[in-house]
DNA sequence: CTAAGATAGTCGCATCTGCAACTATCTAAA
DNA sequence: TTTAGATAGTTGCAGATGCGACTATCTTAG
């Protein structure tokens, strides 16, 4: 039974208590609701790759972008281009190679780094995960139109381009180096 | 533990590295890009609460939530509708009253739980604040219109609805309960 | 060649946070 | 009343992750 709420409501006491427009709706309020979205819509896909493939989102992460580039590259590569921590990289490179799903070769013309790429048996593993990650993203987006979807998906790529989070083409080349 | 099965599942167990469209770019993967975005734009305004105020996220959302409803509550309507873990809420609660921004009153009908409030202090604290993180959260979408910025609104106010992240009037007059 | 500085990757440490167990309290039913 | 079950809040524990130090290697300048 809902308990009666003390009839303070927004009353003015008489300190001022709620002066100017200097107040915050936590639920208009795009930062935190942005957080709370990331957060649901990771919650919804982690069944696919966490309980059914034993993954987590940094291992999904590196087995996406070496499927994505169907080509070798380094740890620092990853690292730079889905803007996470190059030691979480590591330890989830480090992961991956112990389920042989991801093997790494030494790179003859620079020994710091190795380049990296997924094992036939992580190959395999990403071909069954990925069609479910997508159904998954549509099923998330369901509720959006196909016009929507393409205004949602235009907004946050200005969002993101407004913080520097999109690659230029020069940038990009400047990142085949690594 | 979710073993690989051996069985490839979609079929084709040949060679053929990059069959058919199962290929996920991972910068067109709107969860990756809503998980990169929030992290963005939180790492934008930690600078306000945390470097300026000592304060972490889910201190600033406890202090959010009590200063949007001018009225106290418990920790537990806090991490209700702020989707936070109660411990974590509990922790939050903690530090805040050992900085004495937000104090704690009994509750005579129920001493299970107690009614939070702000003190003065922590009101003052929050008045600060608050025309900052709005200041921030305009220029984060500075690079929107001002008709992009309600749709951006719309939009997301969709997918969270799609979700169940959206109260409904219902729930929401439950919520009072808390 | 040598030395200084940059870079790739690893690892220890500290922090954060979710889970689950626990206490205290409330509610409802026998 | 007694007892079983629900709920508010706290806390120990473990897993995840960022930071910074460290090693090894490369590059560039003298």
């Amino acid at each position: 039974m809902p308990r009666t709420r003390s009839g303070v409501g927004t009353g003015s006491r008489g300190e001022n208590p709620s002066k100017r427009g200097s107040k915050l709706d936590l639920f208009r309020f795009v930062p935190f609701r942005l957080n709370r979205l990331a957060a649901e819509v990771s919650a919804a896909l982690s069944g696919e790759y966490q309980e059914r493939y034993g993954l987590d989102i940094p291992e999904w992460r590196v087995l996406a972008t070496l499927g994505f580039r169907n080509d070798a590259c380094s740890a620092q590569y990853i690292a730079h281009c889905t803007r996470t921590h190059k030691s979480t990289i590591s330890r989830a490179v480090t992961a991956l190679m112990k389920r042989r799903l991801v093997e790494r070769l030494e790179n003859e013309d620079d020994r710091r780094e190795f380049q990296l790429r997924m094992t036939r048996k992580g190959k395999a593993l990403y071909h069954e995960l990925i069609p479910r990650l997508l159904r998954k993203e549509q099923e998330i987006l369901s509720c959006l139109s196909a016009q929507e979807r393409k205004d949602f998906a235009l907004l946050l790529g200005k969002v993101e381009k407004g913080l520097g989070l999109v690659q230029t083409r020069k940038e990009a080349s400047k990142t085949e180096a690594y």
